[in-house]
DNA sequence: TTGTAGGCGTTATCAG
DNA sequence: CTGATAACGCCTACAA
């Protein structure tokens, strides 16, 4: 907080040490072999307390080092994950991280996406939740390298790393199918997003294969929160069907889940077996554990900063496709 | 992904135009009132598709537009809800925010103030959770705006938010008595931490005032995480000393301490009472509920936001403290 | 090896 | 009111 005493730029490094400004950069940048200079420039460095302007230099460079990442709700647990995995993978490549939340609203977005043309970042992490076409669009034709964390609706060209998450909600189904439910509802998100859509998919498929489906048993969250798994769980409830099985499409909507039917005096695992989705961290720590689908949101995040990492270094390859496979972590309530 | 046809710069816009570049910049910034140069500029912008180099107008203006966060770790969910607040709050100021997860390492946290010397951002906000002698002296010669989160350590001048968390404990502390207890366990964190050395205070005046402490029943989590407070807890039930209420520094160690209360077969709240701290989303998801002291995250993130803001426009002002007051919201793990 | 000068893309000053 | 020009701070041909 001591004041702004106009910082130091490279000519007072220049005037103080006696030499050109192009032998301090030198210097700087070890290009330059003289040990005498190098020892009057550090002491002047030292002296003058420099240090380099990252915008004069991004200027020049046409690099800002900074990659944006675009989340609808750092609050949502899987995308905390990806955050706090992206985060030092791109710190190592010597990246900052600018957040962008926001809030699922596919302005926001887009926004974020058509002001990428300013040059304030080099690339941009996004995870589209609404399959928008405005976006797909502003997506494609991005002036900077994008990549893209889910699947890409629009089947345009772009590097990607998918969850495959109606697998994963098979995967979910078939295993409370094994603990022995045969009666399975499902709390399903927003059915505009890419979750909401895909997930059902997996749980319809894996009880119509066992002759079981019955979309009396669906309900659907308006949000992915943990307020909406509890009102749509409520709804499900006073509807009436029965079930022994519940799956949410995410931890969240799960634990909603979870509490309305502990106020209705159903007992999970023990009258209903409950699964969620993301195995993010509410799920070790949720009374009784809860079970959950990991999509692999740490490596889809390791691998979305790596595959940015890679292609600015070389703008010129074909985009690339990565899929992570999704596996059940057993836990308490399905058992 | 279309490539780098260059980006278009001022100077495309004023040949497409037939104008100078001056004029071009004036009738972007509403700095003319030529309706017929207007008109031109506009249609040559969209016509080449120009955009502003953020990066430029950053090296005239000296002002970047970016905020940096610093906390330790993204995961913490005290944290998530500052983040929360925070970022609605910069970009309503049009503001980006580069975040910082330093995984509370202290080296990294520095760096971080260190670098605030090369311009990259205007400003920082930082939840600094060791009183590091060199974290504070690097603080108090920062070249910008520093607002701190939590209350700074060397009584240095600077912005600041506290959260009044010894307060906030003998609060909790306060309300189990109130509820009944009177052996009651405490869960601290690291001891060289600021919540880890505040908190425990609250919980032992409290306590003596009414003469129940037993230091006994305290046991350190070398982390705030759930599997730390979850370790604590089974040190402290093999230990042995008996005890009817638990209080846990932050939400995460409560969260550890039900988990493990829970495998040694004591109910919550029936066999021990239990209250966390920061009211984070987790104590309303818990089950049973987690009754936790509120220390205004969202509050004190906002306010953060605003005192950095106030800050940038005007440099001049001195200091301000703000504090944000705590209060007990009652849930089921304390009934 | 060292220094001089031009340019990265803007905005602001200053003549015309 | 418009247009040429000089910064902002850095790096790097190119010239010495």
């Amino acid at each position: 907080m001591t004041d702004q005493a106009q910082r130091p730029t490279i000519h007072e490094v220049s005037r103080a040490a006696g030499v050109s400004i192009s032998s301090v950069s030198r210097a700087l940048n070890g290009q330059t072999r003289n040990p005498d200079i190098i020892r009057r420039v550090h002491e002047a460095v030292q002296s003058t307390g420099y240090v380099p302007s990252t915008i004069a230099q991004s200027l020049r460079s046409q690099r800002v080092g900074q990659i944006a990442l675009a989340v609808e709700d750092i609050g949502n647990p899987a995308y905390l994950a990806m955050v706090r995995a992206i985060q030092p993978a791109l710190r190592a490549a010597g990246l900052r991280l600018v957040l962008h939340s926001t809030d699922g609203i596919v302005g926001e977005e887009i926004d974020v996406v058509q002001n990428l043309g300013n040059g304030y970042v080099d690339g941009l992490i996004i995870c589209p939740i609404r399959p928008d076409a405005s976006l797909i669009e502003a997506i494609s034709r991005s002036p900077v390298p994008i990549v893209v964390i889910g699947s890409v609706p629009g089947g345009i060209a772009v590097d990607n790393v998918r969850g495959q998450s109606t697998e994963g909600a098979a995967l979910a189904t078939a295993h409370l199918i094994d603990r022995g439910s045969r009666r399975i509802a499902l709390i399903n998100g927003p059915g505009d997003t890419v979750p909401g859509q895909a997930r059902p998919k997996g749980y319809e498929r894996v009880l119509r294969a066992n002759e079981c489906y019955d979309d009396n048993l669906v309900e659907q969250a308006d949000a992915f929160t943990f307020e909406a798994g509890y009102e749509a769980t409520k709804r499900l409830l006073v509807r009436g069907g029965e079930f022994d099985g519940l799956l949410g499409i995410t931890d969240r909507l799960a634990l909603g889940a979870l509490h309305a039917l502990r106020n209705a005096g159903r007992s999970v695992p023990g009258d209903v077996r409950l699964v969620g989705m993301d195995n993010s961290e509410v799920a070790t720590t949720a009374v009784p554990t809860l079970t959950s689908v990991d999509l692999g949101a740490v490596e889809r995040g390791r691998l979305a900063a790596e595959l940015m990492i890679s292609r600015l270094e070389n703008r010129e390859q074909s985009p690339r496709a990565l899929a992570v496979a999704p596996a059940v972590v057993e836990r308490e309530s399905s058992r």
